[in-house]
RNA sequence: GGGCGCUUAGCUCAGUGGCAAGAGCGCUGCUUUUACACAGCAGUGGUCACUGGUUCGAAUCCAGUAGCGCCCA
């Protein structure tokens, strides 16, 4: 720490209090906490060490870019459940680590290359791969850092990457294990295929351009020479390949086609006519005449599955065939699929996409087969490498299939039943398993949270497909297996495998013996292969036998999901612990807690985490409670983003308001039913002053920042926004400096922190540091004390509950209600005449101080931290039935509890109604705006005079009263009534003199509100079905309040007329 | 196209059948009362998107309409 430690404590004998700073300076207690936390290693965690386990896994962060807000969301809520859990006395572990995302982060850095005028394919893989890592290092270390900075307790002794040797060998395992049993296969899908570069790209790697292009109408004839219908497409070089044609159900023309046949034109192949719903109607036909596909439609659609992804959804469903008629790089081929090529057809083979397209359209011309063509501009996704159109392709790829029952079946078994729709439907999917009538491990014990979420999830794996499991990328976990074309001599089991009609069939051969698996199939064109998939400890022996008998590897690599998935497993260790190390973690702290994350993600990684959970460790969930988090978006709904210049950095946020500002704003936020809205302001890199930017609408009709705005202090001075700097519609420059994004809902956060920094102040200038006496007992102690105690449990009975649900708002409304309103403005404020001097009431005061402190400290580490060795320095907290036992950090301190004796109910009955006695006076004060410093009188009957008394002084503190005193027979002229529970008293001495006018105001103020009150009671009342059918409580309650209100309401009429 | 949500004060959001609809920010007035002006006290501000229904009673439950968002296809 530096010399502006606020902290200066004088010496122990001296009996003086401590000194703070008089604002709170969130950098120094970040710094101050850390070096704390550090020294004390209190974040990590042994599986022996004692508790029952605690456990949460990080969603491991893409090592694409640093953390956003988003991030910081999450991790704070992770953090909140750890540090509490913690300080409950939970074995708590966190576990951090990052993520390799391997098509974004390969991405990335080949944009980054681009620029330097590099491409991917100037390297060789080796030399590709360090440059990617070398990325990685730097925003793995930078994420991390962002972790320390926001505060997230990990244990940072166990940070893991998904490609790191200990994530590798469980991806090896699991690949294994898979493999051998029957559950990874070969199939076919469409990729988006770049065929300049030759490679797939990612969806996101597709850009959508509009193009001008044209709907060619093509005259396909009947097979039985009735005629011919028309198929209107934008892409005829496909035609080849059709192997069908199709209308929707509802077209009228239906019936009449059912059943027929068409001969395709030039290739002459006879394809079936289907019905399907996909299939757009023409307007003539009934199609929606807004719709502009409907207008140039026919209604019948040609069906080109290996060339266009919502045609192969079209093949699957009725079972027609994939002819794929292009080479790689899009020329027409006969040699990748296509063997039905007639003499007419040869002619095309060869030609590029583009000449075919030309020739074909010809040849429909020529033979009086067009109909006719149509200009069209639509979109068509091009590559972002090459900046061709992509092409569908349909290609080769490794396949989980998660629709096995071991797969899908454990996930759906896995929900709370009570969260689960659809008995039938559920005992039906579970298959075998049903019949045996027992739970099995892990069956009913994922829990969502908010429980709507589990409808996603079931539907999810209600209609889930196969997990295409393979990329062709390079960065990423390369597929462990080897394969080689064999004779057939050499296939032993031939019948089995030629009936797999091309599916791999797991065979022993000299390669299981060697600790590989083995499969052998027939590939479509007769040809033989092997396929070997090595397991990590066989590597040393088997990689060089494979590659001297003519094995290949595997050019591909794994989908990022697929490490995701083992993410719970691989980072304890599995599957083989002790190799790294890691003995006791699995059995410690998997199943984990509680997921906590995004929607978005439920799909691609939660459910494949269940999945892989329980088929590697016996049924095992990973995880009992999955909680899904709000999103935060900007002040008009969009989604926060770089091209958008919306996005707030944690980092920006922590620098202007504080780590523990933007914490607590952050869980004050998430709520459970819907995404948060946060308007996002700039710092004026001039003033240093918030504000809030002039905005435009950008061209996709987004509402942007003005790429330019000037400074709110001085117009004549210019900066520049995030959102002109991403877009280079602005470029940030000595006269136009870039101004950083924040927003002002973070004012809260830091409008508290300073509260809890100020009330500790105060409340250390009035500690006189004792060693503290815990057997002080609260019933023993005035009205105010039994209150704060009572109110204290109630603060922690609500956040106790709130976080049992993941209700964080509630959670924070909690301790932001109770350290504020309740401690702040009224307890503070009521014991400022005798604390000083009362030394159990000190007591009383520093246990209340330091159970703030540990309530506050899971979403406020870093100030609770910094306070809390001040705090200690004034004496043992405690007090009988309220335990705060003694810890060093506050970070590791016991959570606080209240034991039900220590709680006085009738205290905090009691001083509600002082509150409300308060409350009437200051109203009165306020209207006329008596001085704060003025004394005033009340005059009130006995039974008020009672509360007062019983009140210990508090009423004439908190309402400025110099003196109480009975009711007078005579109303003392200048004496203003006020209402108090049907009562009415009299404050005199408030003014010098009473202005009549606004008092006459203020009084039929009253009165109408009164008579609106009655008339609503009165309505009930009059009404027999209320009487007869609500809660007879409920009417009673509803009966004293009409009496209440009436009594007001005379009161206020007779003063008003007094004053006549 | 299918699914899941949302619409409450100028802004951001609570409030899942019962007192008179709440909070924070903003705004207005008063107060520099030695914890805090990043504060205190008081006040202003709402046809709970719309239409219908259930109920003694609806912001809350049901149905429909409109707008917005996300996921899947």
């Amino acid at each position: 720490m530096s010399s502006a430690q606020p902290i200066e404590s004088s010496t122990p004998t001296g009996g003086s209090e401590l000194q703070l700073a008089k604002a709170y300076t969130p950098a120094d207690a970040e710094t101050f906490a850390w070096s704390r936390w550090r020294d004390a290693r209190c974040f990590h965690a042994e599986p022996t060490d004692a508790g029952a386990p605690y456990s949460i896994f990080i969603p491991p962060p893409n090592v694409t870019a640093a953390l956003h807000l988003g991030h910081a969301l999450n991790n704070t809520l992770q953090d909140v459940l750890t540090r509490y859990h913690r300080m409950k006395g939970m074995n708590t572990m966190w576990m951090p680590g990052t993520d390799h995302a391997g098509i974004a982060t390969q991405s990335v850095v080949e944009r980054r290359l681009l620029q330097q005028g590099k491409r991917r394919s100037d390297f060789t893989r080796e030399q590709f791969i360090a440059k990617v890592q070398e990325w990685k290092d730097e925003y793995e270390a930078t994420i991390l850092s962002q972790l320390e900075l926001m505060g997230a307790s990990c244990d940072y002794d166990r940070v893991r990457f998904t490609m790191d040797p200990v994530c590798a060998a469980a991806v090896r395992a699991a690949f294994f294990k898979l493999f051998d049993d029957s559950l990874i296969y070969r199939g076919k899908r469409l990729v988006n295929w770049d065929p300049v570069s030759r490679t797939a790209l990612a969806d996101d790697e597709v850009e959508m351009e509009e193009v001008d292009g044209h709907f060619w109408y093509l005259r396909y004839p009947f097979e039985d020479g009735s005629g011919y219908v028309t198929v209107a497409t934008t892409r005829p070089e496909t035609m080849l390949g059709d192997t069908a044609v199709a209308l929707n159900p509802k077209d009228p023309r239906a019936a009449a086609v059912r059943g027929k046949k068409l001969c395709l034109p030039i290739v002459g192949r006879v394809i079936p006519i289907v019905e399907d719903d996909y299939v757009v109607m023409a307007v003539e036909q009934g199609g929606d005449p807004a719709d502009t596909k409907a207008q140039f439609a026919t209604g019948f659609l040609k069906v080109t599955p290996a060339h266009d992804p919502n045609d192969w959804e079209i093949g699957i469903r009725h079972g027609v065939a994939a002819i794929n008629v292009m080479a790689p790089d899009a020329s027409i081929s006969d040699r990748h699929g296509w063997e039905d090529v007639s003499a007419e057809a040869r002619a095309f083979v060869g030609l590029s996409r583009e000449d075919a397209r030309a020739a074909i359209v010809a040849w429909f011309k020529a033979n009086g087969l067009l109909e006719g063509v149509r200009p069209y501009r639509h979109s068509v996704g091009h590559s972002y490498r090459s900046h061709v159109p992509v092409e569908p392709y349909l290609s080769e790829q490794w396949y989980v299939r998660v629709t096995d029952d071991r797969l899908r079946g454990a996930a759906l078994r896995s929900m709370n039943p009570a969260q689960r729709d659809g008995g039938a439907a559920a005992s039906a999917t579970s298959g075998a398993a049903a019949g045996a009538g027992a739970a099995a491990v892990g069956d009913g014990e994922i829990t969502f949270f908010p429980p709507r979420y589990a409808k996603t999830f079931q539907h999810w794996h209600e209609n889930i497909r196969d997990w295409c499991i393979s990329r062709q990328l390079w960065w990423g976990h390369r597929i462990p297996v080897w394969s080689a074309e064999i004779a057939a001599s050499d296939v032993v089991d031939r019948a089995a495998v030629d009936s797999a009609r091309g599916d791999l069939v797991g065979c022993n051969g000299a390669w299981r013996a060697m600790g590989c698996s083995e499969a052998v199939r027939r590939r479509p064109d007769g040809v033989y292969e092997r396929f070997v998939c090595v397991a990590e400890h066989a590597d040393a022996v088997a990689i060089p036998a494979l590659a001297a008998a003519g094995f290949r590897q595997d050019e591909d690599v794994l989908d990022t999901w697929f490490s995701s998935a083992l993410w719970p497993l691989s980072t304890l260790g599995w599957p083989e612990p002790a190799r790294f190390d890691m003995q006791g973690l699995l059995e410690k702290w998997n199943p984990s807690a509680v997921l906590s994350t995004a929607r978005e993600i439920i799909t691609l990684w939660v459910s494949r985490m269940v999945m892989f959970n329980r088929y590697f460790l016996g049924g095992r969930v990973p995880f009992r409670h999955v909680f899904i988090h709000a999103m935060v978006q900007d002040g008009f709904g969009q989604k926060m983003s770089k091209s958008l210049g919306n996005g707030v950095d944690p980092r920006d946020i922590i620098q202007t308001h504080g780590a523990d500002a933007m914490r607590f704003t952050l869980v004050q936020m998430t709520t459970d039913t819907q995404d948060v809205r946060m308007p996002v302001d700039m710092v004026d890199p001039w003033s240093g002053e918030m504000f809030s930017p002039r905005t435009i609408t950008d061209a996709a009709g987004y509402t942007v920042a003005d790429p330019m705005q000037v400074s709110p202090k001085d117009p004549s001075k210019q900066i520049t926004s995030a959102y002109g700097a991403a877009t280079g519609k602005a470029t940030p420059t000595v006269d136009a400096p870039l101004a950083l994004n924040t927003s002002a809902r973070f004012d809260v956060g830091r409008n508290f922190a300073n509260k809890v920094w100020n009330a500790t102040r105060f409340a250390l200038g009035n500690l006189t540091p004792v060693p503290g006496d815990a057997s002080v007992d609260p019933a023993t102690r005035p009205l105010v004390d039994r209150w704060i105690v009572a109110r204290l449990s109630h603060a922690l009975t609500t956040y106790e509950r709130a976080l049992a649900s993941y209700r964080f708002n509630d959670a924070a409304d909690a301790t932001y209600d109770f350290v504020w309103r309740e401690v702040c403005d009224w307890y503070l404020e009521a014991i400022k005449p005798t604390v000083k001097t009362d030394a159990a009431q000190q007591q009383v005061l520093r246990t209340v101080l330091d159970a703030s402190l540990r309530l506050l400290h899971p979403q406020m580490p870093f100030i609770t931290e910094q306070l809390w060795p001040a705090v200690a320095a004034t004496g043992r907290a405690g007090l009988r039935g309220v335990n705060v036992p003694a810890s060093e950090l506050c970070a590791r301190a016991g959570w606080p509890s209240v034991d039900t004796s220590a709680v006085d109910r009738a205290a905090v009955a009691t001083f509600s109604r002082v509150q409300q006695l308060v409350d009437e006076i200051r109203t009165l004060r306020g209207a006329r705006q008596v001085l704060p410093k003025r004394k005033i009188t009340l005059l009130a009957p006995a039974g008020v005079r009672a509360l007062v008394a019983e009140a210990g002084g508090v009423v004439e503190a908190l309402a400025g009263l110099g003196e109480v005193a009975d009711l007078p027979t005579e109303r003392p002229a200048g004496a203003v009534p006020i209402a108090f529970e049907g009562q009415e008293l009299l404050l005199v001495n408030f003014s010098d003199a009473v202005d009549l006018g606004a008092e006459r105001t203020r009084l039929e103020k009253v009165i109408t509100e009164k008579l609106r009150l009655i008339s609503g009671f009165e309505g009930k009342l009059n009404n027999p079905g209320y009487l007869a059918k609500a809660k007879p409580e409920l009417v009673a309650e509803t009966r004293t309040l009409m009496e209440e209100a009436k009594a007001d309401l005379d009161a206020a009429r007779r003063s008003l007329d007094a004053l006549r």
